[in-house]
DNA sequence: AAATCATGACGCAAAATTACGTCATTTTTG
DNA sequence: CAAAAATGACGTAATTTTGCGTCATGATTT
């Protein structure tokens, strides 16, 4: 297929060319895919209940940007914000991250049945 | 840093300023972070052995593409790669893979002691 | 030896992520 | 009510990811 230039451009996502387990749990995995992330968990675990927003000074980051990253947490579901006032509580949702330990595990329990060696 | 306007600019990669457990748990969970590379682990724990890498006929992405997310699988140690004559062979890196999930495992289910409601 | 095959390096373009600054809005508080 | 606080929306720059085409190299076939 000759072509003195390039035409064809359209790039990215196909994502949906994967089943929709697989793009579930990619989805996931991408949430925990950030220290920032995951260290935003860890501190809400820690601090056992809801509390106010200042997750931001726990976190070595700009306050707009830890916000962004609990926005994709929300957006994954694993957190909850509830607007209190002035302030937003956060806390984790306990049921999903249990149901991604879960999933997390049966995939990755899973995967290495075979016992391959190379 | 004696700079009256912005010159810097600067930006990305604020990795470093988390605990090296973080980084390396967010470095895992990134590599799980696309559908294409569980369907390859997916696959490869099918296959049950090493094969050799027709991979890519089997993940509706182009070969090159498949190669690149074979090339991150295995930059995060979860599969092996040995040549083998002209052909590849992957297969997964069981140990990895088994660390992983407990680790995994062990993030998830420290984080949700607390049963915190909102 | 020549054609074919398999693979990875390289480069490129589009898109997404990361990190912030600024601003508008909505509370509180003095 | 006015100032201060808390928050999220929006914009922006740098960087990374995604997806692919092309090419070089090193086997395998024939």
């Amino acid at each position: 297929m000759r072509h003195d230039f390039k035409i064809n451009t359209m790039t990215t996502t196909k994502t949906d060319l994967f089943s929709p387990e697989l793009q579930h749990k990619a989805r996931l995995f991408k949430a925990l895919a950030h220290p920032a992330r995951l260290a935003i968990l860890q501190y809400l675990a820690e601090i056992k209940c809801c509390i106010t927003g200042n997750i931001a000074e726990e976190i070595p980051l700009g306050r707009t940007t830890v916000n962004q990253h609990l926005k994709e947490l929300k957006e994954a579901d694993l957190i909850r914000g509830t607007v209190e006032g002035a302030k937003t509580n956060y806390c984790l949702n306990a049921q999903a991250i249990e149901d991604l330990r879960r999933e997390s595990d049966a995939f990755l329990s899973g995967i290495d049945v075979g016992k391959n060696f190379c």
